[in-house]
RNA sequence: UGGUCUAUGGUGUAAUGGUAACACUACGGUUUUUGGUGCCGUCUUUCUAGGUUCGAGUCCUAGUAGACCAACCA
């Protein structure tokens, strides 16, 4: 851990208090456990950051551990973008585990609870069992099966793993209590019989383990330490604790769960089964449309694994529910950003500007800084002619105090170049502006040194060469989605929440320099936001997604 | 109507019985070859009522509010 104070979650606290009892810091192991029956998203950031960030802060182990216990919804698809994203992140695993790679063990455990008259199996229908369990203010009747002998629990839980029954026939069921407050205790679930192939042990099982009767175990067949989940598991951790004790032998670590509160963030939804039937509707193109809120999305979307754990820590670990609002997401972005994106030119609304005491057919190549906030300054070659594509917004042909950029007889500076003066507009028959027309101060060259170059103007604007620019797609993003709480339960009428403008596509003007930019490479366009190349293969030219912003200031400014 | 968890500014998180703080947001100033960035500042906080204590955001009791629990999901 580092040596600056610093304070600690109550995880941490609860880790540390373990140490000081006892507990020998070698002993601590973590694991992320997600099932892969979709692709991580913002709201996993806070569970991979916490598990992994622990492993990192007492050079402990952490296992990747799949609870590929339902073989109905989970996909090596998903396995391998899991594996993918939590690498994109910058974090790496001690073992790749699988809740099916215990399946023997977790079968052979639970012959021996049978043993021990603490499981049966039941016959009932799943809607008999439901009305037996009661409500959480009612207690539960036994089942009829309940004491069912030994003998016969053996062969007819022997019967279920050979295949001999159909879905939905039988199941092992823990014998709790029917009486107990907590729901889970009430005679759970341990197996139930799935004919279905698994994307890892393929047709080798027909009965599969319920999540109580795996996560657990899988921890304690791991020696996990601390095994941390979000806080609505916080019911099952009695039942967690019940199994443990029916197989726990001294000597080992007991695993210990605790639970934090799941991260919501505004105007987000992160429910798995949502961005599944996103996908599935097409109302995206896929996990990683740029749209989405999965780790994918975000990275097509520009954002950085730094950003994101930064994001992560800053939010922090606690219990009370929470809705954080998206500005600090958009926070952590523009702050990484800002510290490595070389600033470029780009027009996205273009307007042309004829400079008319610039000689014809002239081209200069003049220097541009990259990042002027970056520690060493790099520059490249941007070409200056005497026809320049400048944004609309930065004309108006009637002054405006507050405006800062070109107006008709005002001097601006054009970025990394000459100081212009306004001088007249052309206009087509529905008097939209097609050209502007300007004079330049040819002694006011930026970084010559001259009197006329040192000259304060009211503003700076940014500009493209029309006969050099890259004609560039730029794509733009708005929030897919704009309501508040994110319910996880309550069905979606998408219609309701996708915003029709959630993708622009439009064609704007880059500077030459970018031919060479690589796939996810990003740039502050500038006074335009932070924008990512997206090499998407069914498109032929430069392609760009819009990150984020700048500060909302330039966008009221448009609006108006 | 049962059980469990939670409650600190608009948002998130600290303060571990001893001066309520940090970040985001909003707003303002300043710097600036982009109105961005940087720097400086302003606004706003302990759910309520009792109790313990020299002293309570913190401990106790009650209330209130919110969340979770009745899948052969995880």
């Amino acid at each position: 851990m580092s040596t600056e104070e610093k304070s600690l979650n109550f995880i941490e606290q609860i880790i540390e208090e373990d140490i000081k009892n006892g507990l020998s810091k070698n002993k601590l192991r973590f694991r992320f456990p997600p099932e892969p029956n979709g692709y991580l998203h913002i709201g996993h950031a806070s569970a991979i950051c916490l598990n992994f960030g622990l492993g990192i802060d007492y050079n402990a182990p952490v296992n990747l551990r799949f609870d590929d216990t339902n073989p109905s919804k989970e996909e090596q698809e998903y396995v391998d973008a899991i594996k993918r994203d939590v690498q994109w992140l910058g974090f790496q695993w001690e073992k790749e585990c699988y809740a099916s790679d215990y399946f023997q063990q977790l079968y052979d455990w639970a012959v021996e609870l049978i043993k021990k008259g603490k499981a049966y199996v039941d016959n009932q229908s799943s809607e008999e069992m439901a009305k037996q369990k009661g409500t959480p203010t009612q207690p539960g009747i036994d089942s009829p099966n309940r004491n069912r002998s030994i003998e016969e629990n053996l062969e007819l839980f022997t019967r279920m793993k050979n295949g001999e029954f159909p879905n939905g026939s039988y199941v092992l069921r823990a014998k709790i209590d029917m009486a107990s407050p907590n729901m889970l205790m009430r005679d759970p679930i341990m197996y139930r019989i799935m004919h279905e192939h698994h994307h890892r042990t393929g047709n080798n099982w027909c009965i599969y383990p319920m999540y109580d009767w795996a996560h657990g175990e899988s921890d304690y067949l791991e020696q996990i330490s601390h095994s941390l989940c979000t806080l609505e598991f916080l019911p099952h951790r009695e039942l967690y604790d019940w199994f443990l004790n029916q197989i726990y032998k001294t000597d080992l670590v007991r695993p210990k769960q605790r639970e934090f509160a799941r991260r919501n963030l505004s105007h987000t939804v992160v429910s798995k089964r949502k961005l599944l039937q996103l996908v599935e509707e097409k109302h995206v193109t896929g996990w990683d449309d740029p749209r989405m809120s999965t780790i994918s999305g975000l990275r097509r979307r520009g954002y950085t694994p730094a950003s994101i754990r930064n994001f992560a820590k800053t939010i922090g670990i606690a219990k009370r529910t929470n809705l954080i609002d998206v500005s600090l997401l958009e926070f952590c972005i523009r702050e990484d950003l800002n510290k490595t994106a070389p600033r470029v030119m780009a027009v996205l609304d273009p307007v042309k500007l004829v400079i008319t005491n610039y000689p014809e057919g002239q081209e200069e190549w003049l220097d541009a800084e990259n990042n002027p906030e970056e520690e060493t300054l790099t520059y490249r070659k941007v070409p200056f002619s005497k026809e320049l594509f400048i944004e609309r917004e930065d004309f108006k042909e009637e002054a405006d105090k507050k405006f800062f950029r070109l107006t008709l007889g005002t001097e601006v500076r054009l970025k990394n170049a000459y100081i212009i003066k306004g001088e007249s507009v052309v206009k087509d028959s529905n008097g939209n502006i097609t050209e502007i027309h300007c004079t330049y101060d040819v002694d006011s060259k930026s970084g010559s040194g001259t009197e006329a170059s040192k000259r304060k103007v009211k503003g700076t604007i940014h500009w493209v060469s029309t006969q050099h620019a890259l004609e560039a797609e730029v794509r733009i993003y708005d929030r897919l989605f704009t309501h508040e709480m994110p319910d996880g339960n309550k069905e979606i009428d998408f219609k309701e929440y996708i915003n029709p403008n959630s993708l622009k596509v439009i064609t704007g003007y880059v500077e030459p320099s970018l031919t060479t930019a690589k796939n996810l490479d990003h740039f502050q366009f500038q006074r335009l936001g932070y924008f990512c190349v997206d090499k998407d293969s069914s498109v032929e030219k430069l392609v760009f997604n819009k990150t984020v912003g700048l500060r909302d200031t330039w966008a009221k400014i448009s609006e108006q």
